[in-house]
DNA sequence: ACAGATCAGTTGTCGTGTCAACTAATAGGT
DNA sequence: ACCTATTAGTTGACACGACAACTGATCTGT
């Protein structure tokens, strides 16, 4: 495994790059649950699930769209419909399938939640950059996609 | 809570940023694990006591590097001291605190699991971006760690 | 039409992180 | 000097994610 080392450019980058990755998800994690009590990846179900036609998702495509695998998805499911946020429908075209639909009391809760986490957003990130840098931010991530997630699961 | 919704161009930075912030993780702690057996989080705690004077450091100052809390760091440290990765010493200033110091052996592991885990990161980040885009990531990950460690606990 | 293979999801077990409570040692005030 | 407050770190109980094994439904080939 002999590998060309990295420039000292490239490793700065790359050491910040670590840090970013290491910290952003425990502030956004802190903020969701002092603000409306989820957690980020709960919090990232229900939006899926708010941009969906019908608001409704099978469970691998919900799976796919979150990073999840499906027995980390089955339970956070069940965590959320117990208390009511969603609900698991049998497929009618697929009788192995399940769909989740995002009840009223989940819309609400995703809408009452979003403003305070796109403030953080704003606060942490946005702002923190020029207009030019979030346009180089977005080819950058797009680049880095391309990688992590060939398939596009994430984002189709 | 009434605030400025993000432009689309803001959306589609962030929406991919966390996207990246989502699967990073995943990609380099199956190379890690498959590989060396380590986790990220363990192989980062090696990296800092290998570049630390005497390859020792005081639990509170890995902690921060790490930006892990005491009990986990704590713990983990544990599991390594069991391996015989690192080993726990009375800090002779002060009676309170305890150095954590890496041992021959574990200074043999991060050598043999960097190689691999430097060529994951080219594969799935450096190579992925221009030079261009490396200085500009360089930069944007500076910019959003004053927001997110303004007190520079992680790159001291 | 039926048997085997594959696919969608669920359930249970185990490792790891978080939080709260605790111990031990230093620092500060009178 | 002494008593309190703070700091460093450890320990134990609980929660969440990963992995493997399992159930039930659909597809494939003959």
């Amino acid at each position: 495994m002999d590998v060309p080392w990295l420039t000292e450019e490239q490793r700065q980058a790359w050491v910040k790059l670590v840090a970013v990755v290491e910290l952003l998800p425990g502030v956004l994690e802190g903020q969701l649950r002092r603000d409306s009590g989820l957690t980020h990846f709960e919090y990232f179900v229900l939006a899926m699930l708010s941009e969906a036609p019908d608001h409704t998702l099978r469970m691998t495509a919900l799976a796919d769209r979150t990073n999840a695998t499906l027995p980390r998805l089955s339970h956070v499911v069940s965590r959320l419909e117990g208390r009511g946020l969603v609900e698991r429908l049998p497929c009618p075209e697929d009788g192995r399938a399940t769909n989740v639909h995002l009840t009223d009391q989940g819309w609400s809760t995703i809408v009452a939640a979003a403003p305070s986490h796109v403030a953080t957003v704003r606060e942490y990130v946005i702002d923190a950059l020029s207009p030019a840098q979030v346009r180089q931010l977005d080819s950058i991530a797009t680049a880095l996609l391309t990688r992590l997630d060939p398939d596009a699961r994430m984002s189709p």
